[in-house]
DNA sequence: CGATTGGAGTCAAACGTTTGCACAATATTA
DNA sequence: TAATATTGTGCAAACGTTTGACTCCAATCG
């Protein structure tokens, strides 16, 4: 009922293969032939099967990316979006579409993966994590399949990644909330398992050593990606007999839940507390007060990690080009950080 | 290289249609047969390749999402990110994967979705939007390809769809204002060919007709669904020389907008100015002060989309199956409209 | 007891491409 | 002018499945 190669080929008087090789602009073929084959594909409205094509070509032109644990629950941060955008401009600007996987248990998560890349459903997957140790990450590797990964692996160091420098990014916001005198600082973490959390929490560390501030345990408190973490993490601060002048927090959409409950408790930020967080979502400047927030480019950050994805696919084992991509990050400083610290 | 079919059916000393059958349960297969090859598939780490599968069965077991026109600009909104969990989630639970496509232009979203329903890549399609004349729609609904809208068409009415009551959510909504008191009641709209727009004016239209109140050309912005509309929207509103004193507006994040616009002003919302706007992304409550809306469940509305679709595409002309889904809305009342109106 | 039924598998064609090899015709070279 | 290269095309085998038709064998029936 199709119209395929073959059918074209009658029409046109010519060989199926020669079908096939206009469509791929295969430099033997006349201009003519070229010509006339491509007018009567229009004409019949011709349209590749893919299936067949994948078949035999062994490739899709497809990647896939996994998001982390359960859909459901993490897709809420715009962080995801705001990759997966990057992710799928750069995809069809190469010709290549994009699949969408979520996991459920790690377990899963290896089930379905193995799917997609055994079954030849997609050449190639992006990570859009990194635990410390991870089942997919190494099942992808075991059996070596092309795959990208946004953060970075502890476990094998020289995996294709693209990646944030999040130890310098934390410790430029550290250093930017010292420049304005605050030497009781405390920090929101992510989940500790987390790369991104280890990362950060290193960065700060560093800042406050070089600036001769102490690190306290009792300002560090880790949570997840939500906002109920970051007002929990308030709660804890805020009861101290000693408190925080300011907090670094790892995500923006924590730090919404510490400045709402900042200021259901009555404090102002940025007078009684300063916050900056990571990540600058297209929201953070909407919040009241406007905030502070390290922007590391998450669009580019998925545009970059299909781009490596996609030539890694390409040309599997060419030399000389980076493993790893770190997309540079900037302070964006707005009101909730802009005053110095209370005596 | 790959284990296929024939290897394991080799290895087990059967036909490779014997091992097809084991795979697709076919009742014909004894137990006996049926667990050594499973027993073989396993041991040697047979997996399906999808794309042989596909090409005789002509089915994919794979939809495709169309997003609005450049993913890169209407990603921004948390919209289409909850929605596409609630399609992702559901698809998965019915064994499907999912295609993201964005287009760029009309031409180009029908180019894609001709690449992709021809080339037989997908077996079905969402459509994200309604605009109130469609290309990608016409070319769809002439294919006879199967698909399902999010939102309505004007055009083919009885088209698988899910939507939510845009008419009544707008009623609600502005008689919501209309029960505190409020008379000038303005209306920031969306783009005005898109359906859901023209319908949330209409509702808007209906409860000031019923409330005695007269709709004003002046208190009707157009825009679009980004911040920056609802901050001009807010601009225009507040140099007239009369002012509503409470405001419906089409999406959260224009309301975002409108918000910040106030907040610049020095207008208190709700003392000022009342608002409410539709959608309730996870951030509208985190908002100063925190936003009412209209929640319309939007996983909900993917998560149906995604079944619907499904099931037509299994089930092609079943009848007795509803072709519109409407999915029920809430209104979220908080702060920033729990204030009579000014005198 | 010959004929029929049913169970468990096998055979081979099909799905729509791509691609290495072969071949004829023409062009280039020595 | 003969030998060689180049250009344009066709042939047929693959790619890894599914599936309708067929076979074989044992059990059941009239």
């Amino acid at each position: 009922m199709n119209v395929t190669i073959k059918d074209v080929a009658k029409r046109a008087g010519v060989s199926p293969s020669t079908v096939s090789r206009v469509l791929s602009n295969h430099p033997r073929i006349s201009r003519e032939t070229s010509q006339k084959v491509r007018d009567i594909m229009e004409e019949m409205g011709y349209h590749p099967n893919m299936m067949a094509k994948s078949l035999v070509s062994k490739t899709t032109e497809t990647i896939c990316v996994i998001l982390p644990k359960p859909a459901e629950e993490l897709f809420l941060n715009l962080f995801f979006m705001e990759l997966i955008r990057g992710i799928v401009t750069q995809a069809n600007r190469s010709g290549y579409d994009v699949l969408i996987s979520s996991g459920g248990s790690e377990k899963e998560e290896v089930e379905a993966v193995s799917r997609l890349l055994n079954g030849r459903r997609v050449d190639g997957a992006i990570l859009l994590y990194s635990r410390q140790d991870d089942a997919v990450v190494d099942y992808l590797k075991a059996n070596e399949y092309p795959f990208v990964l946004i953060g970075r692996s502890e476990k094998y160091p020289d995996l294709l990644s693209v990646d944030t420098d999040n130890v310098q990014a934390a410790y430029d916001a550290t250093k930017h909330l010292i420049t304005f005198g605050h030497e009781r600082i405390g920090f929101v973490s992510g989940p500790p398992n987390l790369m991104v959390s280890q990362d950060r929490l290193k960065g700060y560390g560093q800042a406050l050593a070089d600036a001769g501030l102490t690190m306290r345990k009792e300002w560090i408190v880790e949570g997840e990606f939500l906002q109920e973490s970051g007002y929990r993490a308030m709660s804890f601060f805020m009861n101290l007999p000693e408190r925080p002048t300011a907090l670094v927090i790892v995500d923006d959409i924590v730090a919404f839940g510490v400045l709402r409950g900042l200021n259901e408790l009555g404090y102002k930020v940025p007078q009684d507390v300063s916050i900056i967080s990571f990540n600058n979502i297209s929201l953070s400047e909407l919040s009241n007060p406007p905030l502070s927030s390290v922007d590391i480019g998450i669009y580019n950050l998925g545009y970059t990690a299909s781009q490596a994805l996609i030539q890694s696919i390409r040309n599997p084992n060419e030399k000389g080009r980076p493993s790893r991509y770190i997309i540079p990050h900037r302070l964006m400083i707005r009101e909730s950080s802009m005053h110095s610290a209370p005596k």
